[in-house]
DNA sequence: CATGAATGAGATTTCATTCAT
DNA sequence: CATGAATGAAATCTCATTCAT
């Protein structure tokens, strides 16, 4: 009796988007076929078209569809924070762990996105402002309250989520000094209090 | 002896950097096709190959010289200011210029890399690190002068880099709310000291 | 007992073979998809391999089904005419009605027939032959009756046949003059007495 | 040197559509591969997209060409013959000879034209268009000369030229008793003056 | 040195057919 | 009997790369 019939995906796209997240962050976008992540999802490669219209369909669903779980990570988490510092540091955080934990995914958003139809670019980007929607509330909040000064919000939300990217590639990639014990409450502090005394 | 060996750049050399250049930041990596870079360059499909050994070795030359030359702008610009601080808020400004001048440049960095052959993914890899490196230097100054906190200097030299870029990128993108209206000195002064009052 | 197998046409083949029909009439053989003539015939994809076993045995059907009914049609109007030259113009009269009420088939046995598999290429013209031996049979009796000429009667059947299918053909590509007002019986005195005064 | 440099088609195109025309009228439109006829003309398979933009434009344009042949030969051969009805004659049989020399054409023709795309179905139309126009040209001559009744001369062409095609394809397939004696000159008569005594 | 015609490996996508339900 | 989800063979077309001129 289906207890996971209606639970939404139809098992098989969810199976074809782990692979696709697995296959493109090792190969990226263009130099991975279609072929590779039908095996990689343990299904035939016509399959991947009855679930998506393209390869490039599926490369911005799989973006799409991380994207929207860690910005719904990042809001449900902040929500019981109180002040506006605390909050930011904890979304930092929060935001850290994520790419850590999922680095095939830092893997796949840095993929190539140029020369993607536009239509389906859109998406990819509309989720990316929504993600950094989130960030720039919490800055907002900060500044109306008083804990922030007055900055542009959403180019502060900006920086900061190209810090946090940044560092966390770098890390990823082994080119930070000691990856394993990188605190990730310095990054915070830096964007909190900046590198002056 | 050899007078336009090293210092020259045989005239087509540059050429055809030139054109890829123009071509990789319209079109990325991978939509772009020799023939056209050829054609932007105005030399014949085949010269292309008498100075560069594939398309992937054209590609990461491009990012290469660019990327030196930066780092050599940068590395000039600063030598003349005095104080950790001074030095970076001058780094992030010519940073910023930098992007906002070749815009096409902040295209091509987007392009796929990933899945690129190990030796020529290095390449790019150490160019950028060599960039990174005079941030770091920046810092390590500031912070043995006492200017800055003490933090993990290769750390904040990426999160700075991060910020810089990802906002470049946004205000490319018109994402930001006033872009014309930008003004840099709003960032730098983030890095310096942050968003708390 | 069995008084719905033959003769009552199982239904469901029935209905496949006319959705068949309107499908391939409108998008060629190669070009119409099974689903499409499933979906036309309002039945399950995989009914129609209960009916017919392949695409290519369904398509075979359908114009061997259609011949089938011209010729008997044909037959039997030429059976209540008296006079050879009077039961030719009829056929002709019939023959041309028949293709331009059903315009679909006409499209139909357009369709590519090379490359066909031998067996089933061999029914389509099986089909063919027995209904230009219709035409065939009514000229070799107006030879002996003495009203035609003595001419090669398959070759005058083939003739006819070929001069009726490119004037309908001609006639829905609206490549006719007057399409609408034309006069059939134009086309049965030039089979019967040709163009000359 | 270079006699034949200017002698219009590149040499190469030529070739592609030689071998197209044989791949073509064997398997038809659909069941021949690009890599076939690239292969039956001695080329690589890139080869044939430098001188054909689509397997359909390659198709087409083999069409088309012959179609343009065979015009001109009839254009020619009639234009030295007096009297419409001799030259109607002289068409049939030039036209006869010149199906039964190049069976695959008639193949080729025969093949699937349904599903093409608009564009290059328009050109075959054309071009078959263009040729039937020599066969109504000489009947309105007739006509207007006395030689021939007062017929739509447009129906009376495309009649004859089915007759011809159907006759002619019938003798390929060996459907007509006796092939090789085939005089076409009783095809010629049964245009002239009808199957009537 | 410079060129561009020629090549063919390789990738995406379609769709006839099967088979478990 | 009926279905349609799943499959993978096969076909078109692109384009990096070579090499004869």
């Amino acid at each position: 009796m289906g207890a996971n019939t209606d639970t939404q995906e139809s098992g098989k796209r969810k199976l074809i988007l782990e692979g696709a997240l697995r296959v493109f962050s090792q190969k990226g976008f263009h130099n991975a076929t279609v072929e590779e992540v039908a095996e990689a999802a343990g299904v035939g490669k016509g399959t991947v078209y009855l679930y998506f219209t393209s390869k490039t369909d599926l490369f911005v669903s799989v973006v799409e569809e991380k994207l929207k779980e860690l910005k719904e990570a990042l809001t449900e988490h902040i929500e019981n924070i109180e002040g506006a510092c605390a909050k930011l540091a904890g979304a930092i955080k929060l935001h850290w762990e994520f790419f850590n934990r999922s680095r095939e995914f830092v893997q796949v958003i840095l993929s190539d996105l140029s020369g993607m139809e536009k239509e389906l670019d859109e998406r990819t980007r509309e989720a990316r402002t929504a993600f950094v929607a989130v960030l720039e509330s919490v800055i907002k909040e900060g500044i109306s309250g008083g804990e922030f000064k007055e900055i542009e919000p959403r180019m502060a939300a900006y920086a900061i989520e190209g810090a946090i990217s940044f560092v966390a590639f770098a890390n990823l990639m082994n080119e930070l000094d000691e990856p394993s014990a990188f605190d990730v409450s310095e990054l915070a502090d830096l964007c909190l209090s900046g590198l002056c005394c």
